[in-house]
DNA sequence: AAATATAAAGAAAAATATTCTGTTTTAATT
DNA sequence: AATTAAAACAGAATATTTTTCTTTATATTT
């Protein structure tokens, strides 16, 4: 069902994406292989794109940023360019981690990481309502968290 | 504003957070110093659990996997047990990477990662409208998306 | 089956992570 | 302000890991 990856690449994919300090002397014991070819074969995954990048991932509460908010947008012009300026600044918000455009109730949908609720609100009065055609704007509070992942299902490709 | 942080630690988090494959000695040169404190720093940041995980983040569309979605869902009965077994049940379908208990309009909103809108149907079908008590359930399909990182926004703590 | 291309193994080299020791800086105490 | 203790740092030595290179095996194509 995949591309040009076959089970061993898909293998190291899981791995990888689960915990990418894994040496690739240890990911070889695992799979019955030595350093050479899965060294080879993460440097072609990274190279074609398969793995975009390595990061650490925080512990946002723990860093002192408690709150995440999902924004529910719906906006009152829907021209190319003013949709274009929409993403380009909201990019610029170090706040929002995620912004997708989407079908249903909402035009957008946006993720914010922020201290609490009034670092919130003062992200709401400052900097988001200041943008035009601005339309209707929902916000869902995170109680609490039960699942914050990356890790995306290989099983089927 | 922070908790045992100083200036240092947050500069470290920033570079890995962004991309972790970076040497210590690189990052030491960055911030004029040597790789000794940079290195001791960094262990402690992972031991008092300010980074979590390293990981490799991966092509979603590329690998196949071509189609997000937010799914808002209510709930019939709100009982703390039955809330336990909900999210317990969530976390045990790889297809949704996020979980979150919110407040507004749903009770839930979750994130999910699949091959295509056949996928979608699939997992909707198969797996979600099993669970009991579920009340309205709502879609969001993601058309595209304009930003969609981990990175938090280290400036103000 | 021969020829060619692809993937893997194994060993060697280079780079990096990790540890260790001694020094400096910082902070706390008197 | 001087003394002491604790923490952070620098620099060098060691241990691991990554990366490269050469050879061998496996698969594909003609």
């Amino acid at each position: 069902m995949a591309y040009n990856l076959d089970k061993i690449d898909t293998q190291i994919l899981g791995i990888l994406q689960h915990n990418s300090n894994r040496t690739t002397k240890s990911i070889a014991d695992e799979l019955g292989m030595t350093t050479s070819p899965v060294f080879e074969r993460i440097k072609k995954l990274e190279r074609e794109g398969y793995i975009k990048k390595y990061v650490a991932v925080l512990d946002n509460k723990k860093i002192g940023l408690k709150l995440t908010v999902f924004i529910g947008i719906t906006l009152q012009g829907h021209t190319r360019s003013y949709l274009e300026k929409f993403v380009t600044e909201i990019n610029n918000f170090p706040e929002i981690i995620e912004c997708h455009r989407v079908s249903g109730n909402f035009d957008y949908l946006l993720k914010l990481v922020v201290e609490d609720i009034e670092a919130y609100e003062h992200f709401i009065i400052s900097k988001l309502t200041l943008l035009p055609y601005l339309g209707n704007v929902q916000s869902l509070i995170t109680l609490s968290t039960g699942k914050e992942t990356n890790e995306i299902d290989l099983s089927n490709i």
